[in-house]
DNA sequence: GTTTGTCAACTGGGTTTCCCGTAGGTCGGG
DNA sequence: CCCGACCTACGGGAAACCCAGTTGACAAAC
């Protein structure tokens, strides 16, 4: 049973760069971040992550390598269970709409969702 | 252009009762809420939201009735993207098969969301 | 071997956010 | 007329967030 994931703007800014790239240092975060961050307000926010037991560290070389230990995965089924049940009343539907209402979204991706929903209608369809 | 919007977690959950119902008061969205939170506790949040523009309030015999300002799509768009950048690296088919593996979504619910690529697909045949 | 420069982590505090206890106001009933 | 039930306003305690300043480790230059 994976307890609460929860991130804050800033933090969720950090574990993006983290799964990302797989891991970073303090300065690879920073230099990722679009936002100019002190070098001091990002080892903050990695040292409270970690804190929260979402992150972990080994020397390398002079410096700390940080590692992600959730899943993008996981954190992402946290945060759509709350969107949709708080803002979208627990229609799927909606959330969707939302989502494909974005101009920006390829053709091809378009068509590759299609296909994944005809995957998920097939399996467990007939079985009722 | 809607400038961010933000809610902390708390926030949305009393946002949620004001989509829902459309407004509420004080008490109202007290008792909608799943954690037992003190009256001022309510009241204080209401406070900040209308601070930061999402509520309005009219008076209703003694007692304050809230109105969100902000549309659930509003909020939601936002919210998607934001998810959808920073954890699923900007793809929106990684955001829906996660949507889609909560084993509760109904068959019917899935089939209307295949629909409703399909018309999205439909629409402009040709990119762009 | 000392000096100097660089890069990293740690410490402490200023500012904001969150939660709630207390105070004060209004209305209806005994 | 006073009491209880309801509401909002105010202010403080605790936590989160961000950063400046300091300390420590290493390496190259002299």
């Amino acid at each position: 049973m994976e307890s609460e994931v929860y991130f804050t703007p800033r933090e969720l800014d950090v574990m993006s760069v983290l799964w990302r790239g797989g891991s970073a240092t303090v300065a690879e975060v920073r230099e990722a971040l679009d936002e100019p961050l002190a070098y001091t307000s990002v080892l903050s926010a990695l040292q409270t992550l970690e804190e929260k037991g979402f992150v972990r560290h080994e020397p390398e070389g002079r410096a700390y390598r940080y590692f992600p230990t959730v899943a993008s995965d996981t954190a992402g089924s946290s945060a759509i269970a709350r969107i949709r049940e708080a803002i979208f009343q627990g229609s799927a539907e909606r959330l969707l709409a939302q989502l494909v209402s974005d101009r920006d979204v390829p053709r091809d991706e378009l068509e590759r969702m299609r296909r994944l929903l005809d995957e998920r209608l097939g399996e467990g369809g007939t079985a009722k």
